[in-house]
DNA sequence: GAGTGAATGCAACACGGTTGCGGTGAAATT
DNA sequence: AATTTCACCGCAACCGTGTTGCATTCACTC
């Protein structure tokens, strides 16, 4: 894997210490944060809210990870690998309304949507909610 | 169809002048409105924005309408109808990013979502959006 | 090392939505 | 009809997410 300087040197973005530590922290993740999950993984060296803000757009404009709207009202970004590579987006998420965390379900294509005569699709997202395994009580071992 | 103040009733709703001038509205509509949408047609009435936020989650918590996340952060409710009977709300929407409309594509069902092993689905809702054909340049006659 | 412009930090704001509480008015009871 | 009651409504204040404007700082270039 390449590291966060890399990747961002690639995208002509100035690798600072803030933005490789927040490619960092969604890469380590492994599935969609929100701003708050992000915020308060900086636990230590704590950032400056709007800095964090306009990091994670500038990172979701130029393409190196993409962003999922929560039923919560709040994005949350994602820049975890597949097979190597980074994740497309273009899949559909689960989101736990109980504990907030949400997942890529990359196993499975979006549908084609058929749109009125005249509309243009810029894009689209499919999002299940309910509850994860953690907190629906219903796990698999117990 | 029946009327607003029948439709409160069976749902065990007090049918309230507020409550029954919603209903017109979002009937009238025949799209989902936004809390905006909804308040900006009170022209001559005036509403109190917190009563309109109470009575558009009422209606939903009653079954009356469905709500839909839009990528603006903001819900839109639907309570138009779909041969004569309330549209049931689980199908897929488009939204304009330019001028903010929501509307239902009632002739496609959602897809199935295949889940992680121990998750519940509670529901699910697929967003596509761009330019309605209003705002596309694209219309179809001219 | 000086200059330059991007990146960051700070304060304040915008917007969607909620909470607490007090007043009003319509329905039920006497 | 008067009283009681309680849902409903309005007002003010607040919360969370995200943005804007501007000053400062920092990193890259020359």
């Amino acid at each position: 894997m390449k590291n966060p300087e890399d990747l961002l040197r690639e995208r002509g973005i100035r690798p600072t210490e803030l933005r490789k530590e927040v490619l960092r922290i969604l890469f380590g993740a492994g599935r969609p944060l929100s701003w708050k999950d992000t915020f308060t993984r900086f636990t230590e060296k704590r950032v400056n809210k709007v800095s964090l803000y306009r990091t994670l757009s500038l990172l979701e404009e130029k393409g190196l990870v993409h962003k999922i709207l929560g039923t919560d009202g709040a994005w949350h970004y994602c820049a975890h690998l597949v097979e190597g590579k980074k994740c497309p987006g273009n899949h559909p998420h689960f989101l736990c309304l109980a504990c907030g965390r949400m997942f890529c379900l990359e196993d499975q294509p979006l549908p084609t949507v058929q749109v009125p005569e005249g509309c243009v699709v810029e894009g689209k997202q499919l999002l299940a909610y309910g509850r994860c395994p953690s907190c629906s009580g219903t796990q698999p071992q117990g």
